[in-house]
DNA sequence: CGGACAAGCTGA
DNA sequence: CAGCTTGTCCGG
């Protein structure tokens, strides 16, 4: 099949609302934003120059993220041709020197300031258009500017772009008819789409699909897939950069351009297209505040754009299938990329044997490599007195301490340390009532006859031995291994019970991970999911390969509950967090709960609402944290 | 943000 | 009233 003509761009109708950009940043006092294009780089005319008293000017943002203000600097002649809109230069800001970005070109200056020469030209920074983008992120998760550029520049300075390669380099062959490339192109077409992919489905012909429109933008959650699939671009005679290593070629454009999370920012100009792969991943937003997620930026940027956005994923968070229609495939490919799930009822277990049914015991005398998943650390989680049966807390802060190691009880809220003594009756034996991780090591191996391995977040690979047939580990096991033949979730109830609204999703999102490390259920993959809730949504889904039960119930029940993606949600938290919500008082739309704990949520029917309000309030001195989309309330 | 400078507190 | 802390303002 020849591959398809690139479309012409900016022909989308992207149904999404025309949000009036917001009120953009502060801009000091007689200087009003922007007024001419910013690009003009043409050399003012020699005869013109004497004319002109003042030389050209230039608006920059200073890269102090407490300081959300734009100053004004004169372009001294010898920096003239080296400084454009984005530039990442240095500045004299109250007698000292600090980066900053150049946001606006040839700027009508305030009256009656004298104008500092911009002090350096580092290098090169982000294109025009991710500089009007972070003012937006900014807006969108109330922070700022200056933080999300930092994201979109270079670690070290660019002095030189590499050239840009030919664009005449035809469009990769799509492999072969294929289903994927199918939906991709549709996808493709439709502007803003979800193509659900099973888990052990090949994303590839996805990004084929779309680098036969141009360079592409691909971010993923993790590294080492979006780099091997980079590669096969590159192979396949692409010219691709891979990020953050390859920022230059990226920002010389022409280059299809891959990364993780923070490759939203790119600085690649034009992209024809952009792919979010595994955009369920909670790993595509950002920890730190302001906490923006990489498909919600990348959608806002391909909107900007008029080029289409897909994203792809074997669970589709609802937030995507909110931005957009869905597009699957047909029930036999998509079954055949989940693995064979089993789940084993264990309402009817006798409680000592809780976490080791018989199935679990027929694979682990099997042959298999077995990868067992329990989500604690530890001997155990919950320890009781053997005599008086009182849960042992913690004397101090009254949380749940754990067992350790022999000899002593830990207290993981404030830290405190004691021996093994019950506070309640003096006794010195404690039981588990929950056992973690590494208890369950010994009693796994006192099942199988034969070593087995631990592995957490932080023990590595190398406590074990490399060679165990048998892994024992948090959910961490499933980031760090990359193949087994089973993995059994020993008590899939702690995920789906978890007091996280986003339990559900999170739940099917770990059994993707696994599902992955034992690969579609023609290659004889198997999940194994020990659950006193075999009928429930998520157990329901993995069984069935069909993810939308997930979707549809969890839609209706945050529908009900008013949660996210229904509403749009913020924590505010932080010593000063008092304060801004003072200040913040109680705009109509937006609902005030709290404090708990010493942190405010906010919530309000849309962003729009949320983020219009939030941007009102001037940040109070000292620590305030916001927390827009909270992943946990 | 971090420096400058002003307004308040302490000690003899 | 010097010497120091704390607070508020501002930077081009």
């Amino acid at each position: 099949m020849a591959a398809r003509p690139p479309r012409d761009q900016g022909s989308f109708d992207f149904g999404a609302p025309d949000r009036p950009d917001p009120v953009g940043p502060e801009v000091a006092p007689g200087a009003e934003a922007d007024p001419s294009s910013s690009t003009a780089e043409e050399p003012e005319a020699a005869w013109a120059a004497p004319i002109v008293p003042l030389g050209r000017v230039v608006r920059v943002r200073p890269d102090e993220p407490g300081l959300d203000k734009l100053f004004d600097y004169a372009v001294p002649a010898a920096l003239d041709d080296q400084v454009r809109v984005g530039s990442v230069v240095r500045i004299a800001l109250a007698g000292r020197r600090v980066g900053g970005w150049v946001v606006a070109d040839d700027v009508e200056p305030p009256h009656g300031v004298e104008l500092q020469p911009l002090a350096k030209v580092t290098g090169w920074g982000p294109p025009p258009e991710l500089l009007e983008l972070a003012d937006w992120a900014a807006w969108r998760w109330a922070g700022r500017p200056a933080s999300v550029l930092r994201t979109a520049t270079a670690g070290h300075a660019v002095r030189t772009l590499p050239r840009a390669p030919r664009p005449s380099v035809p469009p990769p062959a799509p492999v072969a008819p294929d289903e994927v490339h199918d939906l991709a192109a549709e996808a493709l077409a439709a502007g803003v789409a979800t193509v659900r992919l099973p888990p052990a489905a090949d994303p590839y012909p996805v990004l084929v699909a779309a680098a036969a429109l141009g360079p592409v933008l691909v971010v993923g959650p993790v590294a080492s897939t979006v780099r091997r699939l980079g590669l096969r671009l590159r192979r396949a005679g692409q010219s691709v950069a891979l990020m953050p290593d390859d920022w230059a070629t990226a920002r010389a454009g022409a280059s299809s351009v891959f990364g993780t999370r923070a490759a939203a920012w790119a600085p690649v100009p034009r992209p024809a297209a952009i792919v979010v792969l595994d955009e369920h991943d909670e790993s595509l937003q950002q920890e730190q505040a302001p906490t923006w997620h990489a498909r919600d930026v990348l959608v806002e940027r391909a909107r900007r754009l008029g080029v289409p956005c897909v994203m792809v994923s074997p669970t589709p968070s609802l937030e995507a299938l909110e931005l957009g229609p869905l597009l699957t495939p047909s029930r036999a490919a998509e079954r055949a990329g989940w693995p064979l799930v089993e789940a084993v009822d264990r309402r009817g277990a006798p409680p000592g044997e809780g976490l080791f049914s018989e199935r679990l015991v027929l694979a682990l005398r099997s042959d298999a490599r077995v990868v067992c998943i329990l989500n604690r650390k530890g001997r155990s989680r919950l320890t009781s007195c053997a005599n008086c049966n009182e849960v042992a807390t913690c004397e101090r802060c009254q949380a749940a301490v754990v067992q350790a190691e022999e000899g002593a009880l830990a207290c993981l809220r404030c830290g405190t340390v004691r021996p093994v003594v019950c506070t309640h009756c003096g006794a010195t034996r404690m039981k588990n009532l929950r056992a973690g991780v590494s208890r369950v090591r010994e009693e796994l191996e006192a099942l199988a006859r034969e070593p087995v391995a631990e592995l957490t977040a932080d023990s590595d690979l190398g406590a074990g031995g490399p060679g165990t047939r048998i892994v024992v580990g948090t959910e961490a096991a499933l980031h760090q291994l990359d193949a087994a033949d089973v993995v059994a979730f020993l008590d899939l109830d702690q995920e789906l019970l978890a007091p996280r609204y986003r339990a559900a999703e999170e739940a099917l999102g770990l059994l993707v991970r696994a599902a992955r490390l034992v690969g579609g259920r023609t290659g004889g993959g198997r999940l194994l999911l020990q659950t006193r809730q075999p009928r429930h949504e998520v157990v329901q889904a993995a069984v069935m390969a069909d993810p939308a039960r997930v979707a549809t119930a969890e839609a209706d029940r945050r529908r009900e509950l008013a949660y996210p993606p229904a509403t749009a949600m913020a924590v505010v938290s932080g010593p000063s967090a008092p304060a801004w919500l003072e200040a913040f008082g109680t705009p109509s739309g937006v609902e005030v709960l709290g404090p708990a704990d010493g942190r405010w949520l906010l919530r309000a029917p849309d962003h729009d609402t949320l983020c219009a309000a939030m941007a009102t309030v001037a940040r109070p001195p000292g620590r305030v944290r916001v927390e827009v989309d909270p992943l946990r309330l």
